[in-house]
DNA sequence: TCATACATGCGAAACGTTTCTATTGCAAGC
DNA sequence: GCTTGCAATAGAAACGTTTCGCATGTATGA
């Protein structure tokens, strides 16, 4: 392991220069700097992080904490925040599960970006109370050092279920997520609004965001042959429950009962027919969740931020 | 930040009794042991990773090196390492971008797993001659310090093919991946060996694994309606892009042209009709593949690994 | 010519641990 | 009672950097 020391042998000149001259400091002279940097060239000198870290007391390592790998959900949520992390000057590093949850206390990253119900909201704000810079993106959190980069559940919702209600239906079912879900909770509202404002009868049955109790929802559905339904399930794996549900007990998935979703996974194109779904740039959320945690790390000042939604196939 | 110090302070202890104290190492009393964890515990001690990496010269973080986010392909996958990293002591961080290629040679991690093409052999090779531990899970690496945890890609091949076969085809089309890309050259072989020596009449169309590659092979395929088509594609994002030229197109995907993946994506089980597809278990897969990687890190004897495969619809 | 300023470089402390070696005190053995 | 041995603890060095304060030498201005 070649060091800043043995760079200083080399060029007989003091660690101290060696370091100047490595992080282009005005304090050694242009000469010496190239002098020293390609001598550390020459000797294939990488930095220890280990011993930076310590003395910076940084890493400029930011993490994503996910409750789990599972689910395409992420992929371009994450490329995202690499992409703008990268661009920011940091590394991102990306954690599931319980153990890497003491990266930040031990001064491992610099901050963390959280998806991750797992965590809850006493946790982080213990965190936030050390100053830790934190941004959630799956729940609303009231503290001076958190911000949150939410969606913005409202305008997709009110839009989806107005698009049910033009389609004629008769009555509306709303498939909720876990009942203390930020983002279920929000995209219920707003769906509730809606019928109501437009008064059409609706109904909810509570989910958990998996296809499985999409499916279980689907089995809830009790459908006169004379009616139209709409469905509008607060995510697309539910959706899919639904679809599965249907097909399988020869529902009319057009003319009988229109099922909506949320996320537009790739997969809902695929379905025959293609089932709309309430879309919004994951990437741009990713991106704009690092952007606020930059600026929690470098102390600016900086706002939440709400991302659109939209809906349609497209 | 509270630290060794401060415990000792309070302890009236020296710092070397309290790191031993927190160490759980027998050469301190019981009785003092106990009474240093409770006061670090009260004082809400973290210890500070830099501090430890620094002196330790090991950190106990393995990183799996990403192409990129972007598939539901790496979910599953990722779960098993991190599962099997978590049991071994490991925290598994995931990487992607080039960025994080110093994480290695820069002490942060203790060894990594790569599933990357974008690292070339000799840039491997080159970290593996200064005896970082590394393991590949996406090509053949000759060298005494690297290992390789690969898919049997032979057998799903070999299967998959003699299926079509089975299936009455007149010809087989294989639509490849990237060129020199190991598991493509692979599953190619395994299948023009199948269809030579079941004397079937076959050709390769080059794709880059991508679903828009697979749908420009579509198109490729001549079809006279007397005949009847197998098309193996050598992962399932180009299947599907097959699948959406000739369900655009009108071919009957029963009766004129059989479509087999290699991957078992999800979607296919939903396209109508379903895909059937080369799967595997991506969960063992990481699992395997953090388990030689660990033996490398510690030094234990380790051997290459082979993962096997199946073919079908399940 | 002398004081001042500045460019350049050096020495040393510091970051927070772990771990080797040294010291102390006490019990056991003769 | 005196050595020996061991358990318990303390001291100090080390890991690899960064950065503060200081020293040196040279150029500048009056």
């Amino acid at each position: 392991m070649v060091g800043i020391r043995d760079i200083a042998k080399k060029a007989e000149v003091s660690i101290s220069t060696v370091s100047y001259a490595l992080n282009n400091s005005p304090r050694v002279s242009e000469a010496t700097r190239k002098r020293i940097q390609t001598i550390a060239q020459e000797m294939n000198y990488i930095p220890n992080m280990a011993g930076q870290n310590l003395r910076k007391q940084k890493t400029d390592i930011i993490a994503v904490y996910l409750s789990s790998y599972q689910g395409t959900f992420y992929s371009e949520l994450l490329e995202g925040m690499n992409t703008k992390a990268n661009e920011l000057g940091f590394d991102l590093i990306v954690c599931s599960g319980k153990r890497a949850h003491l990266f930040l206390p031990q001064r491992l990253i610099d901050g963390i970006l959280v998806i991750d119900m797992t965590y809850t909201d006493e946790e982080l704000l213990k965190y936030a109370d050390l100053k830790y810079p934190i941004v959630v993106l799956d729940r609303k959190l009231e503290h001076d050092n958190v911000k949150t980069v939410l969606l913005d559940n409202r305008t997709g919702s009110q839009a989806a279920v107005k698009d049910l209600i033009k389609k004629d239906v008769d009555k509306i079912y709303i498939i909720s997520g876990p009942q203390k879900n930020y983002d279920s909770i929000e995209r219920t509202k707003a769906a509730v609004e809606v019928a109501e404002s437009e008064k059409i009868p609706y109904e909810i049955i509570v989910g958990n965001f998996d296809e499985t109790s999409g499916y279980e929802a689907g089995s809830k559905i009790e459908i006169e042959s004379w009616k139209k339904y709409g469905v509008f399930a607060l995510n697309d794996e539910m959706a899919l429950g639904i679809y599965n549900y249907m097909y399988e007990n020869d529902i009319d998935i057009i003319n009988q009962l229109i099922i909506s979703g949320f996320d537009k996974n790739k997969v809902m194109q695929y379905l025959n027919p293609p089932i709309k779904s309430v879309y919004y740039s994951k990437y741009e959320w990713g991106a704009k969740a690092v952007t606020v945690l930059n600026d929690l790390i470098k102390e600016k000042e900086t706002e939440d931020e709400l991302i659109a939604t939209y809906y349609g196939t497209n």
